[in-house]
RNA sequence: GAGCCUGUAGCUCAACGGCAGAGCGUCGCCCUGUGGAGGCGAAUGUUGCGGGUUCGAAACCCGUCAGGCUCCCCA
């Protein structure tokens, strides 16, 4: 037991069920991003450090990436976000591409980071972006797209709520209250704490960064307005798309929202549990205009969000919205009557495959009881025996397991038989 | 990186200083050609690992490893 080799701290393994749930959430992912016409892409899982030592943010780069040197000495990570990968590839064919590019990815990434709820070291994440157009209704549609996913996978509005808030809105508020450049980061940080921690701590928190009495009652009250998005015509607009593309019931604006990432520009955007399970995001994201020239690209401007699947994968089970797990892709399975037939079975078996059909065969001869507690455990539909009985006739005995029905038919009319009895459904 | 909690059968857990158990699952039988419900029965453990205290340790102490939760950060 102890001798054994563990995997490594944060990975995961996706038992069959576990990757019916990855796969059912790349099903999802890919239905939404592809409604809206977007692209599917991937970048390398492999990249240099340098690659995100510029926006990514030191936390990210310093602490939560898995970096070693490759052997010829290069310092290499694996990627912990797609996005700077998106900006180089983009940057690179951009006299070639048709924009506005609207592109998308399901894959791995990795950050090392003490493994807890809705977190592990190694996650499949969802990005999503749209290059070339800086406008308030590019980044409706990104929310709108994120919103249609959350409807399709049965996390309605009042379940899941999307808050929106703009960096540019909030910078020249923060300007208005004399909080300089240099103290914006702390005082991300410290809206991004607030609701974690108490008021009277967090207030004392404030007056340790520097901020002055004034600052922090001026800076209570914009985060506690929640009317502020009308004095941002980024805000009105985007508000007014979303209704359009009829996404607002899952939309609300709030200040509080700040993101850690220091490459968005303008609007910024969490999804979240409503009930409050779980105090994670479901996706994130906003727009960023530097990020092409800061890789060596012509200024173009990006707007995307990012979905782990971790997350979301508890949400769902929580709720009780994923569909029944079904062991085995096979809804047929013919069992094995003994050594003598046991060739014409496996026979059958290969004759329903060819006309298309997902077919499990015994792999040996064994009590029939035991061939049927099988096919009920990988929930298959269909069971055909061939006993002697049936050979000698030429027939086949097809029973529904749904119903617990038994008929024996022609061999050749087996296919029609089971057809009819998949589509019953 | 810090704090708290937990490691006992395949799984969930009980036993809290005195014979290591239950439920679920698995397997077998009831049922010699048929699943789900039920009944009966069986198998399965260096109690995470190493040391210490004790007549006696799963339990108490120390160390260590692993997991969970929180802080930090974030998908």
């Amino acid at each position: 037991m102890s001798s054994k080799i563990q995997p490594v701290k944060g990975t995961r393994e996706f038992y069959p069920e576990e990757m019916a749930l990855r796969n059912f959430i790349y099903e999802k992912v890919r239905a939404a991003s592809q409604s809206f016409g977007y692209q599917e892409y991937d970048g390398p899982f492999i990249e240099a450090i340098d690659l995100y030592a510029a926006k990514s943010g030191e936390e990210l780069v310093k602490k939560q990436s898995f970096t070693f040197q490759d052997r010829g000495g290069d310092f290499v990570t694996l990627r912990p976000e797609l996005t700077p990968s998106l900006a180089r590839m983009i940057a690179a064919k951009q006299g070639e591409l048709t924009f506005p590019a609207r592109w998308w990815s399901f894959g791995p990434f990795w950050r090392y980071e003490q493994p807890q709820k809705g977190r592990s070291r190694e996650f499949f994440q969802w990005n999503l972006d749209m290059l070339g157009v800086n406008s308030p209704e590019a980044d409706a549609e990104l929310i709108a797209v994120g919103a249609a996913f959350l409807r399709s996978v049965g996390l309605t509005s009042d379940l899941a709520a999307i808050y929106v808030n703009n960096r540019r809105l909030m910078d020249s508020e923060f300007d208005a209250l004399g909080i300089s450049a240099e103290k914006r980061m702390d005082v991300s940080n410290l809206v991004d704490r607030r609701s974690k921690m108490e008021s009277a701590k967090w207030d004392s928190y404030a007056l340790e960064l520097g901020l002055d009495q004034t600052q922090l009652d001026g800076l209570k009250s914009i985060l506690d307005n929640f009317d502020l998005w009308k004095k941002s015509d980024e805000l009105v607009r985007l508000f007014s798309a979303l209704e359009a593309l009829g996404v607002s019931d899952y939309v609300k604006f709030d200040p509080n929202i700040m993101r850690g990432l220091l490459y968005y520009t303008g609007t910024v955007f969490e999804a979240f549990d409503t009930s409050g399970s779980l105090k994670r995001a479901i996706f994130g994201g906003g727009r960023y205009d530097n990020l092409l020239a800061d890789v060596g690209g012509q200024s173009l401007s990006g707007v995307g969000f990012a979905m782990g699947d971790v997350v979301i994968g508890i949400l769902l089970k929580e709720k009780g919205l994923l569909p029944e797990f079904v062991p085995s892709p096979a809804p047929v399975l013919v069992t094995v009557f003994d050594e003598s037939l046991l060739r014409e079975s496996y026979a059958l078996a290969a004759e329903l495959r060819h006309s298309g059909l997902n077919v499990l065969c015994f792999p040996e001869p064994a009590k029939l009881q035991k061939q049927f507690k099988f096919a009920d455990k990988m929930k298959a539909r269909v069971v055909l025996t061939m006993g002697p009985d049936e050979f000698s006739n030429n027939e086949v005995a097809i029973k529904n397991m749904m119903n617990g029905e038994q008929i024996k038919v022609k061999r050749e009319a087996v296919l029609q038989s089971i057809l009819g009895m998949l589509n019953s459904v």
